[in-house]
DNA sequence: CTTGGTGCAAATCGTTTGCACCGTC
DNA sequence: GACGGTGCAAACGATTTGCACCAAG
């Protein structure tokens, strides 16, 4: 799915892939998106759903919710899940990994590009296409050890 | 926390857990341990209460689930979860990590000793104590694509 | 004016918890 | 005996869904 397009923002990948699949441009998905795109970082649907509610009270839990896995699809975000269900946002601009303290829950990023290549490779020799990945190191920070 | 013993057999593993923490033997944890050392690969709770069943009905799932979480701080079993909200288990014995097909579900394991060293040296470089990781690849298997 | 979107509340689903009773240590 | 474990059912919390109404194409 989901044909990159690099250089588009967010906004026009967003109005490429409605059009394409005949969904509808609406006020909410533009405005969650825009909230979306605003907050960096890593993003709980909930939390979201706070941020949107303070902009527009009337827009509801269920339409983020939508909105979140719409834009997954469209490849503007992707979704992963850290702790017991609770499901994790990022805009997917650049990506990177994680590494995850267990003590205090912090989130440190890196990225390794020996270790992308050899994914991909990998992911070759056994005739899978690779689409996405998630590498999450669990373990204690500076900080906590 | 769990100093491994590599040679020690998983319910030699309990055991020793158990007694360390003063806590105790009991029958369901045993027939839940062999029960699932018996599965191979990966295991929903549920899948695994479904077959704890069968071998003694009146075992309740929230046994189950309560077993689960001991076995993974005694170090006997690890937890990941792969789809909304579904933790999936397997025994800790050999390391290995996932590709998951989108289409099919299917799970085919993988690894990489480099992959594996360069973990360790990102995080060292971070601070950071590696204590476990996950590393799924997302895609099309070889059949789906 | 047709079809998809939204908001709300109710429904799900995996998992957790409170509690009275039971089994180890 | 004392204290942890178990089973059951009720509680939970994140997410999903049914439905009547609304709005974009």
């Amino acid at each position: 799915m989901t044909v990159s397009t690099p250089s588009s923002s967010a906004k026009v990948r967003l109005d490429t892939y409605l059009a394409r699949q005949g969904l509808k441009h609406t006020r909410q998905r533009e405005l969650i998106l825009e909230t979306f795109m605003g907050q960096s970082g890593h993003l709980t649907s909930e939390q979201l759903y706070r941020e949107v509610e303070k902009r527009s009270p009337v827009i509801g839990a269920a339409t983020v919710y939508r909105a979140l896995k719409l834009f997954v699809e469209a490849g503007i975000a992707t979704a992963s899940q850290f702790r017991d269900g609770v499901t994790v946002y990022e805009t997917r601009r650049a990506h990177h990994d994680h590494m995850l303290c267990l003590r205090c829950d912090k989130v440190i990023e890196f990225e390794d590009d020996e270790i992308e290549r050899r994914q991909e490779r990998i992911a070759g020799e056994h005739g899978f296409e690779l689409v996405r990945h998630r590498h999450d190191l669990y373990g204690y920070c500076a900080d906590c050890r």
